[in-house]
DNA sequence: CCCGACTCTGACAACGTTGTCCAGGCTCTA
DNA sequence: TAGAGCCTGGACAACGTTGTCAGAGTCGGG
């Protein structure tokens, strides 16, 4: 993936202009076009440059740029104009080095592909936008460093606020941004040893009702296939199974458990594993959406009807024969709730971290009502 | 979505620290918790400061921060230490001003919610990655005048290239921004009357095939819904519908041709016409993901077998009965071609714009085989 | 006709970093 | 032991913008 013979390095200095202008070392072709006299290839006009076009000075270019009072009708046209000929743009970094907001906030997630996190992005976009801010994603992929990296880039960046679906479970190099006033909000799994605002799904109480629903239906032998313990919200998930069986007073079999990466290999071999050993599962619970998509590949292939709940809703699951029963959470609604918590700590009007948790939906339709097949 | 309450305003002057200091204006609790000594309030350790604490001049600061040679082991630990202890993060807005580049680049999209631009937009994130940038998304949600106003944000913040996915069909607006040298492709959709990279699916020879396929099953009466005409994708899937059935001799009624917004309510409107009305069609070619997932709901509710094939590729095609047959595209493989000419436009190894064409694959399941059912 | 009030404009410093350039101390050699 | 050369460190300017403040110009009223 690195591309080792790319000339791209942004952290080259910048070539002086006047270094360029020797008949000796012109450049190739300018690249497309030709530019508007005045502008020096490669380096975009300032507001000095639009003050001297527009022969006013620097500040009335500011003032004109920025909808601020006190610039004549006739001042305001010639600056437009000479903005307009120039094609002057703003340089933002300059601004935000003077005023020390940035109007950006940075999203770290674990796979803007995941179609779990597409939507959650998009709400906390819409947020942003709402307040005139800027939205910078970044993909953790699950490995905390990488994690880290992100998040510091982004702080480097001076975003304002900092909305986090962890990866790690040690937050501790972020104290030095907290203290320093970047709004931080974690989402859908719980900041590590700091303390933070949280604000997650009830991922206990989702996968409690799920299995119990099955229960319900008559299984006693349910199988469960999630990611890695580590996540949080595996462990909360697990958790929900577990107190399910024992209200029920169902002993569970470590056979009927199987966590790890999620990927379609892992997850194919735990399912066969729980169908078809000595004791197999009638009902699976399936900890995600990743889960919940190979294991119902899985039972197609399979004869014998085994029912289904998975946590996390996923596309079409209602035209599925069965359709798949879930334990839906609101993947926008999280990151809504988390943007507008972040936006009121920038307002300052929530002083304190509190740990939110939004409802799960149990959706039934069809394959968690299958009764077990003996 | 508007809050108008908000008092969050990243224009809002910087308040200067000194008119903070005196005893009647201290403001609340300070937030969270304390600070180490030598940091003011909510603003942050600079490298001035770093060098105060650890007794050295501002530039060897420098140096250790971004590893120059020049430092002796003693020298770099002082300071590594003071950074340390102050919790210092450089602040990457003033050394963008002073550098020139800001290791970031721009990403504007429809929609990020939507199954097809996830994986797009993660695609452009490894590529930028793998080249030390960072990647700012921003959402169009397919109106023009918002896509200007994100492709200008951009700009104004200096990111060093934008991938574009236009909602508009006039880019004159980016002609300043070409010149002084962002790096611009354009993915999906081609750029409107300016010369810029372009890098798009073929959709004109999928449609055809994937109607053609239709075709070749004994289907006459096909049907066609798909976006707006305005978008450039869906005119050409239109255009490749139009030459599968003028190349087989088939002419087509106005009735089978349906084009405009991709809710699931027009979508349903315009199913049902063409399934009802005096020359119901056998079978339908759906333009994208989202209006393949309506139809795919309205014929499950039907009585009638209709055959079915549609663009775009989607989660579960394979497990509904029948399996959609679709046209797919590589979404991933859209983003990551557009990202590296993106990057090889700033290496300088890529001078002219072109116009990259991925093919398009029939994957057939199962829908677009019916045979027409009269 | 002069003065004060008001409006509009511009010079200047500062934001935090990096590149340039020079000074001082050191080592090594003759 | 003196001189050359190297190594380390620091002073300073510049990047492009905005806030402050003061000056120039205009107008009306006394």
């Amino acid at each position: 993936m690195l591309d080792a013979t790319s000339s791209y390095n942004p952290t080259a200095p910048r070539i002086p202009v006047d270094d360029r202008t020797g008949q000796d070392t012109v450049p190739e072709t300018p690249r497309r076009t030709d530019r508007p006299s005045g502008t020096r290839y490669g380096s975009r006009p300032t507001m000095k440059d639009v003050a001297a076009r527009a022969g006013v000075g620097l500040k009335t270019v500011s003032r004109v740029v920025n909808g601020e009072p006190g610039v004549t009708p006739e001042t305001e046209r010639r600056v437009q104009e000479a903005i307009e000929a120039l094609g002057f743009r703003r340089n933002d970094s300059a601004r935000v080095l003077r005023k020390g907001r940035t109007a950006s906030i940075g999203l770290v997630l674990e796979d803007l592909a995941d179609p779990f996190y597409g939507p959650l992005s998009r709400a906390v976009e819409e947020v942003a936008r709402a307040h005139g801010a800027l939205l910078i994603n970044g993909s953790s992929a699950e490995d905390p460093d990488r994690e880290q990296e992100l998040v510091l880039a982004l702080c480097a960046r001076r975003v304002d606020g900092l909305v986090v679906i962890p990866a790690g479970d040690d937050h501790r190099y972020l104290e030095p941004e907290l203290k320093a006033g970047v709004a931080t909000v974690f989402v859908d799994r719980p900041a590590g040893k700091i303390d933070a605002d949280v604000v997650v799904s009830d991922n206990y109480g989702g996968a409690r009702d799920g299995v119990a629903h099955l229960i319900a239906h008559g299984h006693r032998r349910i199988g469960f296939i999630g990611d890695m313990p580590r996540i949080h919200t595996a462990a909360e998930r697990l958790r929900g199974y577990r107190t399910a069986m024992e209200d029920a007073g169902i002993p569970v079999a470590d056979s009927w458990m199987s966590l790890g990466v999620t990927d379609p290999e892992r997850v194919r071999r735990a399912a066969g594993e729980m169908l078809s050993g000595p004791d197999p599962v009638t009902a699976i619970f399936t900890g995600n959406n990743r889960v919940t998509v190979t294991v119902i590949r899985v039972l197609a292939e399979h004869t014998r009807r085994v029912a289904l709940v998975g946590f996390d809703d996923i596309e079409l699951a209602d035209l599925l024969q069965p359709g798949v029963t879930v334990v839906a959470q609101d993947a926008a609604a999280l990151g809504r709730t988390a943007a507008e918590r972040l936006f009121r700590q920038l307002d300052g009007t929530l002083l304190r971290p509190e740990r939110v948790e939004l409802p799960t939906r149990l959706i039934t339709r069809g394959s968690g009502e299958l009764p077990p097949a003996d």
